[in-house]
DNA sequence: GATGAATGAGATTTCATTCAT
DNA sequence: CATGAATGAAATCTCATTCAT
């Protein structure tokens, strides 16, 4: 399939912020379909009608809000970024009052608990568009809270070490995430299982010891 | 990207057979062309124009011996099957003989190992498009030869939680490929190393004991 | 011409119904424009995009009324049909009062009333693709408005005896078109005349005794 | 469908007329093989490719001997020409002494006797590209040939009324293969007896009385 | 001379984006 | 400001014709 249109590239317009809460509901409800959309068919495929429609409006008004599909992207992912950070608040929260299989679990289901939406934040990160440096910014922050996290849990890791198992923690999240969620994707009944407690078995190898 | 491209389909016509050495040459040319920039692109974001170009060569010659854009993408993944079937061979015939960590590496870098194409692999097995079953078929029998392989090194394991593992493995070897070839994909130089480690702790826990 | 144009086919979308007054005039000028090529050209010889330049738009603004070709060439059968269906009532109204010669020429005249643009509706009824069941149902119709015409003014005739005399009729209906205005057919200044007498002839044969 | 591709003009080049025999035998593998696919697809439809192929050759040999497709068509023309005139030939000689009726059947069953290829015939008249006025010729051949059978059988009938009514038998006799031949045109068992019927009742009305 | 490959214009269709009402 | 229409570049795919072996 064609990679992507055409059309005159946007002059430079923010996502526009409301100042009305009717605006802002207009802005929740464009992104939740925006979500959905790009979480059935990738952000590439999702167009930019289909979104207007699933948000029952109509793409002048999705037009008004989002200047370009590009923007409409990363406002998706400024918002998934709080919420990661939200959830990274509350596993920080526990980390030293549970188990290292207890936090191992709270981190691989990291993602696959923002429900619904996660496929979307897949998408977003995996879309060939090269937007603004927003997805390296978004990623680098996960990483870093989950390094973060790590050091809290067992302050005598290195922090070097720590950023290497955050990755791998990271692509074990993203792992779960299409396990679950890609129909299409490669499952069996104990995937997701044995997906867990291989991040058990390796994170209490890291950090047991080291607490 | 649009989803869909355009432009009727063509009716069932099999993939042309080259009859002429010269166009053994430009099949190969192609296909090389065709790995290159899927891996760059994506399989979607991929233009059948640019493979042409790729391969110097015009559209129409592409699609003399590919005569559409899923038959291609089959043809490529057929030849991994190929490629791929081998490595299994030659895994199993030294699964006996080595360590369950070095089983544990053969198999993470099983893929990788498939030298300068491995992404496009990938790409074709995330492909958006939903070409006939041959993705399915592909992963199937990767899934099945891993399945064999953990039963061969480990005969007492029962058969579907080899096939549980397996899936868990072959996730690891697609995370491998990203982490080594997506220049844009999260990496730091520790995190193979990482990985690899995780997917030895992993084995080892699975297999130790059931040899 | 190729039989087949290119491109994937649309998934399924509905014809968007125009909803603001320049659409529904723009549609207008579209079908306009497009019985014109069609009639010069052929339902498949006829490109969408000289059908966009005849309607002084652009290709973009003939699909998003028209998803595809087929749908065009449907809608235009459509229209075709509900004016057909009103000339067929005109008919039924008067065949009681008028002489099996008249209605005769009533008969052979009836394409050819629908002014301008029959050739094109010929030339939908030609066209070699073979959409959906439209074609055959718009025939079917029209042949069996036709019959039921005959029965009207011949109440003793059978039914099956009207419906063989209904297709004899519809292909007159189609040759007189083919005379009058292709101006590639064959055609003699007398033509049209020797065909209104043969039709007369004809129906008188049928009709005369069973009134 | 594209009205036609695309492709170099073609220098001038009469069809090749082969000097020996396997090349005449080649010749006419050929044209019958055309005259198969353009039965099926029509004219433009018709692929040089298919035809080739049908022909159990290829595409170049093909050109060897029709150096464009304008040229297959019509040497093609140029055989039913052949044909059609023996044809001819043969009404003529019996015109004198068979009743009108049969004459008339003579004459519409006139080209569905050259069976299996008349509806190439058609759609080669039929054909949208205009080549060189050939179709032109040929038409007018034949309707001068029915004229002149016509005033064979009634001398004191006009030249200009002959002709007129040569043209709507010629008319008739294309109906009556569409009826018979096209799959997809409206028939019902009825309709061939009817259209002889008619055809019958009007020579009658003609010729009756100017023998 | 037979054969397959090369060429490339052009057809259909999509969709990001802008604009007028 | 909401809404639908307009725009047009670009993607996929076809096929007449020419060429090289």
């Amino acid at each position: 399939m064609p990679e992507t249109p055409v059309a005159k590239p946007n002059r430079y317009r923010p996502a526009l912020l409301p100042q009305r809460s009717v605006g802002r509901e207009r802005v929740a409800t464009l992104m939740t379909a925006a979500a959905q959309v790009i979480q059935e068919r990738g952000f590439d495929a999702a167009t930019m009608a289909e979104i207007a429609a699933q948000a029952e409006t109509n793409i002048g008004s999705l037009y008004r809000f989002f200047p370009s599909k590009e923007v409409l992207g990363e406002a998706l992912l400024q918002r998934y970024s709080e919420l990661l950070d939200a959830e990274c608040d509350e596993i920080d929260a526990s980390a030293l009052s549970v188990s290292i299989d207890e936090l191992a679990d709270l981190l691989v289901n990291f993602m696959a608990r923002i429900r619904d939406e996660t496929k979307a934040l897949i998408a977003l990160l995996d879309a060939r568009s090269e937007w603004s440096g927003m997805r390296h910014e978004f990623r680098n922050q996960v990483l870093n809270r989950i390094a973060n996290t790590l050091l809290l849990k067992a302050p005598r890791l290195e922090r070097t070490t720590a950023e290497d198992v955050a990755i791998v923690l990271f692509y074990n999240m993203k792992t779960m995430v299409r396990m679950t969620q890609d129909k299409s994707a490669p499952a069996s009944p104990g995937g997701p299982g044995e997906l867990r407690l291989m991040n058990r078995i390796y994170l209490t190898s890291k950090l047991a010891g080291v607490e």
